[in-house]
DNA sequence: CACTCCTATAACTTCAATGTTATATAACAC
DNA sequence: GTGTTATATAACATTGAAGTTATAGGAGTG
């Protein structure tokens, strides 16, 4: 339930979205996606605890490292609710639509 | 760019996504978007007003009413990010797909 | 006019997010 | 062992988000 919450609040904040893009290139240490950041590594931590726990990213052991890539899952779920949302919104466009076409028709036809 | 910390920010929280859920079944005023929530009408013109901000909605002057509804313009910068993101995961999949189907082997024990 | 309805804003509290530095822990290298 | 590297966590300050109640003010109604 609180999915999408988690993982649209983490997407809200640039630093974490430039990490997700750093990450589409490929896995990266946590020292490796700290490096563009002018922020301490303990944040970049922090920003990649949020990025799991919002189902974005995954991360495996390797030895003293912890490389992290992108998970689909969450962006799956944010993708079904903006489906849905966005066809809502195009049914409602559509009534209107007839509204309208149905009030020109009436105008146009003078009368009656 | 701070487009979409706002959009995405705004979408973070549940009450604000199920207001544009109401909104996706048309048009509708601040009192009557308000009706179904535990909250004060204050809260609710935050609300809005962060949804506004965002470029999620739009409002009009209707008397003393405002009536709200629902601006595509938000989503779609949206779609847009997450289209290149999702884009460029599948890229990187493509080129890791050997290895993670090797890693998932690994894992689900036999099963072919 | 007085009065009610619809909405916005001000003042305030509470809570959580984001950053910092300092430190802990675990793995590697010598 | 000592030392260095990679990451996580603790403790803390700052900031902003989200809720409340009280109130302001425009728009309709009698």
């Amino acid at each position: 339930m609180s999915t999408l919450d988690a993982a649209f609040a983490a997407l809200s904040d640039p630093t974490r979205r430039a990490i997700l893009s750093r990450l589409a290139t490929g896995e990266a240490t946590v020292m490796e996606l700290a490096e563009p950041f002018a922020m301490s590594q303990p944040a970049i931590s922090r920003h990649l605890k949020v990025l799991e726990g919002a189902g974005l990213i995954t991360r495996r052991v390797e030895g003293a490292k912890r490389p992290c890539r992108l998970a689909p899952q969450a962006i799956k779920e944010i993708d079904r609710w903006l489906d849905w949302l966005r066809k809502a919104m195009e049914a409602n466009y559509d009534r209107l639509d007839a509204v309208l076409a149905e009030l020109e028709q009436n105008e146009g036809k003078e009368d009656q």
